[in-house]
DNA sequence: TTCAAATAAGACTAAATTAGTCGTATATCA
DNA sequence: TGATATACGACTAATTTAGTCTTATTTGAA
């Protein structure tokens, strides 16, 4: 429980893979693979994921591969972890597709409200720990 | 991701229960299960583990139950959780029986220690939301 | 003393989520 | 045109979580 994903693990290692190797030239998903010896595919589409919020670029073709977009300092954890995983909410209730006006247990609501609050202090948390602390 | 478990939600809730009614005579499992529609054998675990931590007293037999033994302002959050939850960690490599010499990924340890940070801070929120509060 | 109603707890099954793989298409450099 | 990349959807495997079943024990009251 409130455990952080193998997504978002390998996200966060290749964010600062990208961030370490940043000198002008970029990096492919083999190479993070190889390195930090996490499975080629799994890395390739959480890369597919920074490609797709811009927070990396990706080149196509032989000698392609991901650049980062932003300084270290401006990336968050917040950041990667909301564009690899859809969901990083404590309850279903606070799920953006769940209904806010009916919710699934008598009573639930009594205690959403307090979680609420303890969410987005959780979500600050991430928002305040850059990718350059992490390097 | 980062959800809490059913167990920890019905935790609460049967916490939240045995406060509201906290009027001397004791609260049954089953009580509780049809008040608040939650799985009866499920919620009686949850009690007996409250039961073993001593955050409430159990009465067998016939006419039995559970009642608290403290005061609702004096129950946090992470004493519900962490009485439920083996383990509430972030990576794997944070839990207790995790070998902390070696690390399954080359280069985790940069990223885990400020995840540890992290930890405990979420933990330190949880600590700070009493039972009180979700009444 | 026996029945009903309760806790206690381990073993098991089912459901859901997460992790990881496969296959195929497309882009691009040399 | 071949080698080497990304892009991405569909699929399978593994793990975790949720929930159930069963049986034992305790205790109050008829």
């Amino acid at each position: 429980m409130l455990k952080l994903s193998k997504r978002t693990e390998y996200a966060i290692m290749a964010a600062r893979y990208l961030a370490l190797k940043n000198s002008g030239n970029c990096v492919t998903a083999k190479e993070i693979a190889e390195d930090y010896q996490i499975p080629y595919q799994f890395v390739a589409k959480v890369l597919q994921d920074f490609a797709r919020t811009e927070m990396v670029s990706s080149i196509q073709g032989s000698k392609g591969g991901y650049v980062l977009n932003r300084l270290p300092e401006e990336i968050s954890l917040i950041d990667i972890i909301s564009t690899v995983e859809e969901n990083h909410q404590l309850t279903e209730c606070m799920q953006e597709d769940a209904n806010k006006t009916s919710c699934e247990h008598i009573d639930c609501c009594k205690i959403r409200d307090p979680l609420i609050e303890v969410q987005r202090k959780i979500d600050s948390l991430f928002a305040q720990t850059s990718l350059k602390q992490i390097l």
